[in-house]
DNA sequence: TATTGGATCGCC
DNA sequence: GCGATCCAATAG
């Protein structure tokens, strides 16, 4: 069966809504000859100048112009001076926004998400596709798809002013 | 040019 | 609770 990863059409959405779906997709990485595959179990949504919690929330910087390129690429980048953050690029070319790759199955946290595949900067701005080695599919069977239950809470760790902290913009397999 | 602090983790 | 450890962001 072939498996195709999922593209430009698929993050060219609203974000809550890519997030909400990223949910019991598959994170496939693929380095020095092997290729393995995660479930995605936790994701947080993050926009632009309206959410005082993105690192977009005062504009394109050297860090972020990732958040405002084409969706469906990965912007990543690096916390506390020694994790990475995996994020997917979402919304048209020119808005910022991104979904943060949170947890997977048996992968609990995003630091150790990106330690676990071997992500760092190098795939900064490079596509969610088989070419950069680090892809989504689609995997999951009818069946899995009837039993999944979504949780849906406020952001973890973040800044930004009370009204972005509020938002339940926070999403979790149960 | 200098200072600050973070979308984390693991150990105390 | 707190230190590790880096560098982008911001202030000056």
């Amino acid at each position: 069966m072939t498996r195709k990863a999922l593209g430009a059409k698929f993050f060219e959405r609203s974000t809550l809504r890519v997030a909400r779906e990223l949910l019991g997709k598959y994170l496939v990485r693929r380095r020095g000859g092997k290729t393995r595959a995660f479930l995605i179990t936790e994701v947080e949504a993050y926009t632009g100048k309206d959410d005082m919690s993105s690192h977009a929330a005062n504009g394109m910087t050297k860090r972020n112009q990732a958040m405002f390129g084409r969706s469906g690429h990965w912007y990543v980048y690096l916390i506390y001076g020694m994790y990475h953050c995996l994020n997917i690029v979402t919304e048209t070319h020119g808005t910022p926004a991104a979904v943060l790759i949170r947890g997977l199955a048996g992968v609990s946290g995003p630091g150790k998400v990106c330690r676990e595949l071997g992500i760092t900067t190098a795939l900064y701005g490079k596509p969610a596709a088989k070419s950069s080695g680090l892809w989504v599919e689609d995997r999951a069977s009818r069946i899995q798809k009837l039993g999944f239950r979504i949780r849906q809470t406020a952001r973890i760790n973040v800044g930004g002013d009370e009204k972005a902290k509020k938002r339940r913009w926070r999403f979790v397999l149960a």
